[in-house]
Order: C-alpha cells, then sequence, then structure tokens
DNA sequence: CCATTGAGTAAACAACTGTTTGCTGAAATC
DNA sequence: GATTTCAGCAAACAGTTGTTTACTCAATGG
C-alpha cells in the first residue's frame, strides 16, 4: 500500500499496474494476489486507511470551542497540519473522489457520508442551530464538508507562499458562512 | 477527441491509451500523431474544447439580474442544463481537476482562474458590493466558482431523483452564501 | 495539370501487461 | 515435535503497449 500511494504520487489510480506496484514494492509479481484480489481492491484499502486519518481530523477540527473567529483559526490550522502529515493521502482522496475506478470513488462517497452525517450532528447540538429543521442542517454540513475537502486538494499541491494564501482565503470564506448562518431563517 | 470522451466515461484520463484511442476512433495508431504529439497533448486539447462551452454557462448564469432569490434559481437551472446537455465534458473537467496528469491539471488550473477573475470582475460591478476590498470579492468569487463546479461534478453521475435533490441543496447554500455576502464588514 | 500537402494505412519492434502454476521456507498452531 | 498456514518466489502464457518506417491516395492550390 506504501509502494501503491508512493507512484500514485504522478498518476491517478486507474492507470496503475500492479506489476508497476509490486515492483516499487520489492516483490514479485504473483505476491501481490496474497493481499488483494484486484487493484480495486487495494483501492478500497487505501480509501480506508485514508480517510481513517482524516476522521480525527475532523474530530479535532470541531473539538474546541469559544469565539467563532477563534473556532475558524483553529479549524483551518488543524486542517493545514493534516495535509501537511498526510500529503500523500489527501492527495489521493482527492483525486480520486471523482476518478475513473468506480468502487474506489462510491468507498470514498460512503465514507464522505459519514462524516458529513457526524458534521450535522456536531452542528445540530450547538445553540446556533436552536429552531433549525434537518435539512438545513445537513446543507450547511454539506458546505463545510466539501470546503474543507476542497481546502485540502488545493492544499496538498501548494507551496508555501500558496498555502498561506489558500488558508488565509480560506478563513474569510468560513467567515462569511458562519455569518450567513447567523442571519439563516429556517423554514 | 470524442473517442476519448466516450472512453473517459469509465477510466481516468492517466489510464488511457493511445492504441486504445484510435482503436475507438476507427484509425489505425499511427494516425494518432498526425493530429497529437502526446496523449497529453490530447488531453489540454480536450480541457480547451470542455471549459469553452462552460464559459458561455458562466455568462449564462450571471446574465439575468432581479431578485436574489431568482437569480439563484436560475442560476442553479443554468448548471443543471449544462451538466445535462455536456456530461462528458463535465465528467472530464470534474475528474481531472486534481488529476494524475499535470499538463492537464494545469490547464483546468489555468481556465478556473479566468472564471474565477471574470466573476470576480462582475461581482464588482454588484451594488451589493460597494465599499469592498478586492481581496474580499476575489474570496466571494472563488467561492462561488468553486461551489458551481463541485455542484456540476456531483451532478454529473446523479440520477434524476439525485438531482432533484442537489440542486435543491444547492439553491439553498447559495441563499446562505448570499445572506452572508449582505452581512459581510469589509475591512 | 502537375506538385504539394494532409490524413490515412500496414507491418514490425522490443517492452510491458495481468494471471496461473507449482514450488519454498518460515512461522504459528496444536 | 509435527503440521498447517502464510507470504513469498521463478517461469511461462498470450495480449497489449508506444513508436517508427515506408507506403498510398485524395484534395488543394498555383
Amino acid at each position: 500500500m506504501d509502494a501503491a500511494l508512493r507512484l500514485l504520487e504522478h498518476q491517478s489510480f486507474s492507470g496503475l499496474g500492479m506489476r508497476e506496484v509490486t515492483r516499487e514494492a520489492g516483490m514479485s509479481p504473483a505476491g501481490f494476489y496474497r493481499h488483494f484480489r484486484d487493484l480495486a481492491d487495494l483501492g478500497v484499502a487505501l480509501v480506508e486507511e485514508a480517510l481513517a486519518s482524516l476522521h480525527e481530523m475532523v474530530r479535532a477540527a470541531f473539538a474546541e470551542q469559544g469565539e467563532p473567529e477563534e473556532l475558524i483559526d483553529h479549524a483551518v490550522k488543524v486542517i493545514a497540519d493534516h495535509v501537511r502529515e498526510h500529503r500523500a493521502h489527501v492527495r489521493f482522496v482527492a483525486r480520486e473522489r471523482f476518478g475513473g475506478v468506480a468502487p474506489v470513488r462510491e468507498a470514498i462517497a460512503a465514507e464522505l457520508e459519514r462524516f458529513t452525517e457526524e458534521v450535522a450532528q456536531a452542528l445540530a447540538e450547538q445553540p446556533a442551530s436552536a429552531g433549525w429543521g434537518r435539512a438545513d442542517v445537513r446543507m450547511v454540513a454539506e458546505l463545510y464538508v466539501d470546503h474543507m475537502v476542497l481546502t485540502a486538494a488545493a492544499l496538498q499541491q501548494a507551496d508555501a507562499e500558496t498555502e498561506r494564501q489558500i488558508t488565509a482565503t480560506a478563513r474569510r470564506q468560513l467567515r462569511l458562512i458562519s455569518l450567513g448562518r447567523r442571519h439563516w431563517v429556517s423554514g
């Protein structure tokens, strides 16, 4: 799996060959079948690995509480740190979210759906969501998750200066969204 | 190019073979070199084709004026119509925006940057942006473009019922963003 | 009307592809 | 201490890959 992740730095998953993977891993082609039935099988395993670490991140980003301003700064910092530490995983998820291999795509979608539900639950418990309908809370949760994934995807391929710009913009955007949240009238 | 687009329904660009493309196009392998130096070359040509039609869409989505509510409904409808009529192009852009082939990725990024600038200019001319700083307008433009691309990407792989849900959510999200815009204090 | 160009072809090249088979040796289990 | 499982190997299989070469033939243009 590490070998595959290394190769995926420069290509998409649907362009990966299994001989290529075993060569990079330093073993014989036949050895592959001891661990996975398919390349798609490996892909699904990579999704689970990649989004397990992301799971902790989501929790961390929503854990702290205090002023909205500080909350946002903290969340963006958590994302940036996560990307720096798990660049290959983030790239993989960003690349294959709409990629060409159906089982991988579906595994990512299923996992992101779980995140969205988790975020929705966290939002519903905040006082700011008092009186909100279920659909409205979901809608905001999707907005947050999509924004988080897109920010991570952008950061993953950014140098130091670009990273500064992206995080600055992300903070502003989150502020605008939270402003919209405060003035929303749910019905 | 049509043949390639057809093959890209079920795989990513970095998994495409040129023999595969010529076979689908009904010609001999050598014929490929009469039109493109590379597969990457073909990819860049596809980006231009795909985003030329999207260019019209952006214009159309921002053309109408009236109540914010109607504006949003109109914009979402324009997006949904576009996806239905250019499904293959939309899928290609969504898939390769963070895909494994650098020249293609960069061509998409450059074209989306042009859209963002165009949207930013349109926003700056609206009365709602009076007194806004340049960076704040850019930030909102990026939010809109990203949201549009992501909505299109989701729609591209949706059936009729899912499409209904996605457009409903997208409208709500745009309303929230526009609400945030109204209460933003630029500095 | 003749020359040039554009767009196509077939054939050949070595290199690489996914998968199966039968084999080995170490580790774990009973 | 014997046996079963685990994780690896080399070799072979027919197909497929990107690229080059020398060729045809219709359309275009002066």
